[in-house]
DNA sequence: AGGCAGGTGGCCA
DNA sequence: TGGCCACCTGCC
């Protein structure tokens, strides 16, 4: 079987590169896997395949970044100091526009980071020393409150588990089911291609059917969200689109959403860097690094917006990385 | 083999 | 306001 012609509409489109971001593949991980987005894995392509294959020992393993975002599915590797991106070919277009708004639009990283005061915060310094030019994903809104949705009490590995069977079970396909044959062998299970539902969609699916993709009892906060938002159509737009304090107030109003998932939805969601998100692991970090203990989430989220500043919520996600990579004693 | 996990809401003083 | 506790259930 030849396949001399550039594929249309199948298989992968040719590596390229995406300028302005170039991570190390620490960052990229922690990035990309770090607890910000839940529908990126990780897989090994290259190196040595069998004992017997010594004819296909040909290039360096590496690792290859699959991720999915509204109707976008790319995938990301690092080439010496570049960033790259590949996409469906049939979908391509689309994702070599979203991409780069995904990854944070044209922000500098880095210069974002040295403009936090870590000149006279030593445990900054290192967290951003730990983690140069960590980037905040600008995610779909509504996605990224759902995934948020699902992670009271749940540990990253297990909030992905959720969201890949909701988007297994609810989600429509991604690439036309065609175009699915090509994708064998490449890393990625074809089964996973699929969008994950919309909120006007997953206000269709019984509690029971949430239920049943590990949520446990957050699939009544997830039907409960999904029943208020049908009933106010173009209500999550809005709000997407006010100033913080505004937005925050209003996704206070959801059930199932506490100060943490706002300001994690607007962090990771809209963009809305002054959102300073107090889990356990930013609880431990103030109190280990800070000198904080006994404080309460309220008063640590506002210490961490007078100490930190506007841009809160990067150095909240050093800390995080931080304290999650290196804190764990 | 059980305790624990990127929280929230409701109830009580 | 502040503190406690139930809520589900698959992983480490």
């Amino acid at each position: 079987m030849t396949d001399s012609k550039p594929s249309l509409g199948r298989g992968w489109s040719d590596w390229q590169r995406l300028t302005g971001w170039i991570p190390s593949a620490t960052v990229l991980a922690e990035t990309l896997d770090g607890g910000q987005a839940f529908r990126w894995n990780r897989s090994v392509v290259g190196g040595v395949p069998s004992l017997s294959a010594k004819a296909l020992a040909t290039a360096e393993p590496r690792d290859v970044w699959t991720g999915q975002w509204s109707d976008c599915v790319a995938q990301l590797r690092l080439d010496g100091t570049a960033l790259e991106w590949r996409a469906p070919a049939a979908i391509s277009k689309r994702v070599s526009t979203a991409l780069p708004t995904y990854l944070g639009g044209d922000t500098d990283w880095s210069a974002l980071a040295d403009s936090l005061p870590w000149r006279s915060d030593p445990h900054l310094a290192e967290c951003i020393r730990a983690f140069p030019g960590l980037c905040i994903l600008r995610q779909p809104f509504g996605e990224t409150l759902l995934g948020f949705l699902c992670s009271a009490t749940k540990q990253i590995v297990q909030i992905k588990q959720m969201l890949a069977l909701i988007a297994e079970r609810h989600g429509t396909p991604l690439v036309e089911l065609a175009d699915l044959s090509a994708f064998s062998g490449v890393g990625v299970n074809t089964a996973h291609l699929r969008r994950l539902p919309t909120w006007p969609e997953l206000a269709a699916i019984p509690e029971n059917d949430l239920r049943s993709c590990l949520l446990g009892f957050r699939a009544k906060f997830i039907a409960e969200t999904a029943r208020f938002l049908a009933a106010r159509p173009g209500w999550l737009d809005e709000t997407e689109r006010l100033p913080y304090p505004q937005a925050k107030a209003r996704l206070l109003e959801l059930p199932g959403v506490g100060e943490k998932v706002a300001d994690c939805v607007l962090l990771f969601g809209a963009g809305r860097l002054e959102a300073f998100p107090v889990d356990t692991w930013i609880l431990k970090s103030l109190a280990r690094r800070y000198s904080l203990a006994d404080w309460k989430p309220a008063q640590l989220a506002q210490f961490g917006r007078a100490h930190f500043g506007p841009k809160a919520g990067l150095a909240q996600q050093c800390l995080f990385s931080w304290e999650r990579k290196f804190g764990t004693r």
